[in-house]
DNA sequence: ATCGATTATGACTGGATGGTCAGTCATGTA
DNA sequence: TACATGACTGACCATCCAGTCATAATCGAT
C-alpha cells in the first residue's frame, strides 16, 4: 500500500508556518509561496491540504478561537470575588503569541475578506463572552459577593468590552509587560470597587 | 489662463469616495478603478492628487484621526465627576460613520500595510488618549471629586482601554444602539463607583 | 525487487491590477 | 479667435500571484 501521512498533523504544521508568515508580513501581503517555503513544502503541496488561500486563513482563525474558547470559557464558576478577579486577570493577560495574532486577525476580519457568515461567527464569540461574564456575575450576586442591583446582562457585556480593550491594546501596540500589568491591576481594582460599592 | 482646481477640495472628495468604497469592499479588495469610479474621475486623475494607492489610505487614516483628536481631546477639563462621565459617555458613543470605519482602519493597520512609522503614530495616539484621561483624573483628585489613592497614570490607561473596547465592539459588531447604550451606562456606572469608593 | 497508490513538486498560466503617459479637453487670457 | 497651460483620461504595460497539472518521489504490501 501507498505512502501514508497524518493529514491533521500536516495541516497543523502548515497553519503554524502560515501563522509565522502572517504575523510578519500580514495575510494579504504574504503569498502562498511564502507559506509553503516556511512550511518546508512545495507550493502545490499546500493545495493537497487546503482548498485555497482563504481556507488557510479560516482554519487558522478557527483554531485560534478554539484556543481562546478554552482560555476564556474553560474557567469554572467563581465562588468568590477573588476567584472572579483571578479569572479576569488571567484572561486579560494573554500570552505573547496570541497578542501577536491580534493584528493578523483584524486584517482578516476586515471587509476585504470576511464573509457575513465569518463575521457572524466572530460576533457570536464575543456575545458568548458577554454571556459568560453575565453568568458569573449573576452567580456572584446570588452568593452575595457583589452588589445585587447591577444589571448583570449589561454589566457582563461591559466587562467583555473592557477585557477586550485591554487585550487589544496589548496586542496592537505591543505594550511592555510591566506597563500592561499596571494597567490591568488598576483596571481590575477599579472594577472590583465598582462591583461591591453600595448604590450612589 | 487654464482651468484651475482646488487641490485640497479634490483630495477631500477622493477620500470621501475612497471611504465609501473601502467600507463596502475593504481596502485590499478595492481597486483604484473602484475608487476612481466612485469619485466620478478617471483612473489617471487620482494619480494627480495622490502618489499611489497607499497614500490614499494614509491620508484617509490621518484625516480620520484628526477628527478623533478633536472629538477626544477637544473636551475641556472636567470640574466634577459628572462632567467627566458626560465626556466619557460622549466619547464612547461614536457616530455611525466612525463606527463603520473601524474595520477598514484595522485592515489598514494590519502587518500587510502598516509601516513602523505608521504604527508608531497610531500607538502614540492611544498613548495620548491615556494621558488625556490621566490628566483628567489627576485634576478630579485635586478637586476631590474622586478618591485620591488611585494610580492616575495606570487608571488613565485602563480607562482608555475600556473606552476603546466599547468603541471597537460597537464598530466591529454593529451592536444595536439600544444595547450599546445599556452597556455604556452600566460600564460608566461601574467606573464611577470604582472611582469614588473608599479603599477596600 | 517490483509495483501501484498516494503524496510531493514547481514550472506554468490566466487573470487581475497598480501605475504610466501620450493624447485630449477645458478654461481664461491676449 | 487663437493660444497657452493645467486638468483629465483610459488604453496599455509590466508585474505579480493563486491555483493547476504533468511528472517525480516515496512508501508499503506482496
Amino acid at each position: 500500500m501507498p505512502k501514508v501521512v497524518d493529514r491533521e498533523e500536516m495541516q497543523h504544521g502548515i497553519l503554524d508556518a502560515a501563522m509565522q508568515v502572517y504575523v510578519k508580513k500580514g495575510y494579504h501581503a504574504a503569498t502562498i509561496a511564502d507559506v509553503a517555503e516556511a512550511a518546508g513544502l512545495g507550493k502545490g503541496t499546500l493545495y493537497l491540504y487546503f482548498k485555497n488561500k482563504e481556507a488557510i486563513a479560516i482554519s487558522m482563525v478557527e483554531r485560534h478561537f478554539k484556543a481562546l474558547e478554552e482560555r476564556f470559557f474553560g474557567q469554572e464558576m467563581p465562588e468568590t470575588l477573588e476567584d472572579f478577579v483571578d479569572g479576569l486577570s488571567q484572561t486579560m493577560n494573554i500570552p505573547d503569541d496570541h497578542a501577536k495574532f491580534v493584528r493578523v486577525f483584524f486584517e482578516v476580519f476586515g471587509p476585504s475578506f470576511a464573509s457575513d457568515a465569518f463575521s457572524a461567527k466572530v460576533a457570536s464569540f464575543f456575545d458568548r463572552l458577554g454571556d459568560h461574564y453575565t453568568g458569573q456575575i449573576k452567580h456572584l450576586q446570588e452568593v452575595e459577593q457583589i452588589r445585587g442591583d447591577a444589571d448583570a446582562k449589561q454589566l457582563g457585556r461591559a466587562i467583555a468590552a473592557l477585557t477586550d480593550g485591554m487585550i487589544l491594546h496589548k496586542g496592537l501596540f505591543s505594550i511592555p509587560a510591566k506597563r500592561h500589568n499596571g494597567m490591568r491591576n488598576e483596571a481590575i481594582d477599579m472594577l472590583v470597587r465598582g462591583l461591591v460599592s453600595s448604590p450612589k
